[in-house]
DNA sequence: TGTGGTCGTGGAATCGATTCCATGGAATCG
DNA sequence: CGATTCCATGGAATCGATTCCACGACCACA
């Protein structure tokens, strides 16, 4: 592993280090002579700048951190994607770290960020303000929120507006005759969880569809509290039918549970999810769900933290959702009687 | 963003430089006295060391690459979570590029991954040796390949057998009756999609079925050839009875089409998917696939390249294969007369 | 008491690239 | 033709952490 140095490449070319330092860094105060020697010396030698010793020198690594709760969940699999193309397209590296849904990863994970002097920071963040993400804050290092925000820090963030599609979602299922409509949510100590349940909540008022807290149950996000969800919402005497599940790994879950049961999506039970997942459409029946462009909130999270790191202040954008009625949503309800119990 | 560095801790310990490195590196040549004064000061000043200029000095940066071809690809974003949780427990941050089944952007990616100078990297090329392949051969950087190989290069490599998987789902087929079995291949230009077309081919010698060339489609392993493939096979004269997909993206893409055409899965045609997806249970019916195990991939190839970088030759490890029955393909085939023509 | 060894420490060199500063030669102007 | 500007260039300092080397203090043994 005999690193090849700037040093050689100068000495092939036959001018200083300074001199193919320049040509390299395309500063116009070259000859054309010296351009061409060292542009030949650096194929000739396969050479690769050494990343560190520039980053070290000039304060600036051409590279990004972006932290999700979970790259298994396809919604992050796909902001992932995302944002890694448009960063590159704008010429950063990006550093993929996963949280795993777990605080002491998180920290963890921006220490190490932190420590490799990332260009900014793309997170979508988890608890409240405490550990690392007060570390981000208080040494300025740029910083965007994705998808989720934290109570009282204040960062320019890309987020989602639940109200516009669970209110639709609401509405259409009220339409239908449902008025026991049960709710997977998510966790309360992210964004996401609290705001959609509050935009749950107070659209079942303004509907006037029944308000029973035990319609709701409390979930994480992740597939297996899906399951439980819908088992705890079966078990009641007066069970819910139809069901949002806050998210696309909770709604997985609970088809899980459904299928094992036996009962048929969209006239047993109707189902919404949040999060469009392109194979949901392949269910059968097709799932309905509340969708949000992914695209849009990762083009906008590198754009914003490219703001800035220019130094400037971006305003926060909320992208809108919209619901999107396939099969698993579409019947009107069934007479009690014909329904079957669990 | 005034930074702090070691010089600001060990003034504030009333130490030199030298000695606070130590400290902080756990060289024992330390008193305690010096011990503790150092570890206050990091935690007052809330010290964290540059990554750079640590790797600058020490050739190691505790960092590996992992470049996946599409992590949108549900089997590659569990590789990545799998390999990124396995190299944090022994200490090492996963850089994740993707190449989007291009060339030339996993040179791209190799490129950059060396100019980090990663420790090591893990990679599931595509194309064959050229390029930054080959320049990571001859910089001796320590590579492991995952799940493809290249032909030519010896490198240490985790990857499936196909043969298993395949021979038992040919059988299976051919014990429903099927004696037509479509295949919608892999490209020609990654290993895996070599190894399964092979393995098909001369599973269905063996087993005396129709060795028709055009019941083969041959695809990019990406949802979109799955539908194309689909056509082609079903406007056929003759077409097949059973079809196997070679991943899962193309099966995705496949069902989509049959779905629209109001075409039974598991009836009107059988239908086994390599790579065992989660959802793929959800279906209806549930699809029958060819599963591996994408954590023991992971594991073993984080474990690998830390044996590379130690400085040993770990042999290549070929993980098995093995078919999943589930409704998708367990019913015989129907008479002829009594399948739907398309 | 003198010699040898251990131990903690600080000074200085080092890693590779960038950039400030000084220099020498060519070009331009009065 | 002499003076001034311009430009390409090389030398040297720099970034932050690590590590070699040397030094002084201390203990132990003969």
């Amino acid at each position: 592993m005999a690193d090849i140095t700037i040093k050689d490449v100068a000495a092939r070319a036959g001018v200083s280090a300074a001199t193919a330092s320049r040509v390299l860094s395309g500063n116009p105060a070259t000859s054309p002579q010296a351009r061409e020697n060292v542009a030949a010396a650096v194929i000739e030698l396969d050479y690769r700048p050494n990343a560190q010793a520039r980053a070290l020198r000039s304060t600036h690594s051409d590279s990004i951190g972006l932290l999700v709760p979970d790259v298994r969940n396809p919604f992050f699999a796909d902001l992932a994607h995302t944002v890694e193309q448009e960063a590159l397209s704008e010429g950063y590296v990006t550093l993929l770290g996963n949280a795993n849904e777990q605080k002491d990863q998180q920290d963890r994970y921006l220490d190490t960020l932190i420590s490799r002097r990332v260009d900014g920071i793309i997170v979508a963040p988890l608890g409240d303000g405490g550990g690392s993400i007060r570390s981000l804050i208080e040494r300025e290092i740029p910083t965007v929120f994705v998808d989720r925000t934290v109570y009282g820090i204040d960062v320019p963030s890309v987020t989602t507006d639940s109200t516009g599609g669970i209110r639709q979602t609401v509405e259409h299922l009220a339409s239908l005759g449902h008025t026991r409509i049960g709710y997977i949510s998510g966790p309360q100590a992210t964004s996401t969880g609290r705001d959609r349940f509050a935009a749950f909540t107070a659209t079942v008022a303004a509907a006037g569809l029944s308000q029973d807290p035990d319609l709701v149950y409390f979930g994480d996000f992740q597939a297996a509290s899906g399951s439980a969800g819908l088992h705890a919402l079966l078990g009641l005497n007066d069970p819910p039918t139809a069901l949002l599940a806050a998210d696309s790994l909770m709604a997985v879950g609970a088809i899980a549970i459904l299928h094992k049961l036996g009962l048929r999506i969209g006239t047993d039970l109707a189902l919404v999810a949040f999060d469009d997942i392109e194979w949901f459409a392949l269910l059968n029946p097709a799932l309905s769900v509340i969708s949000h462009s992914v695209e849009d909130m990762g083009r906008i999270a590198v754009e914003m933290l490219l703001e800035v790191i220019a130094g400037n202040s971006p305003q926060s954008v909320v992208l809108p959702s919209e619901l999107v009625v396939r099969a698993s949503s579409s019947s009107p309800i069934l007479p009690a009687a014909s329904r079957r119990k669990n």
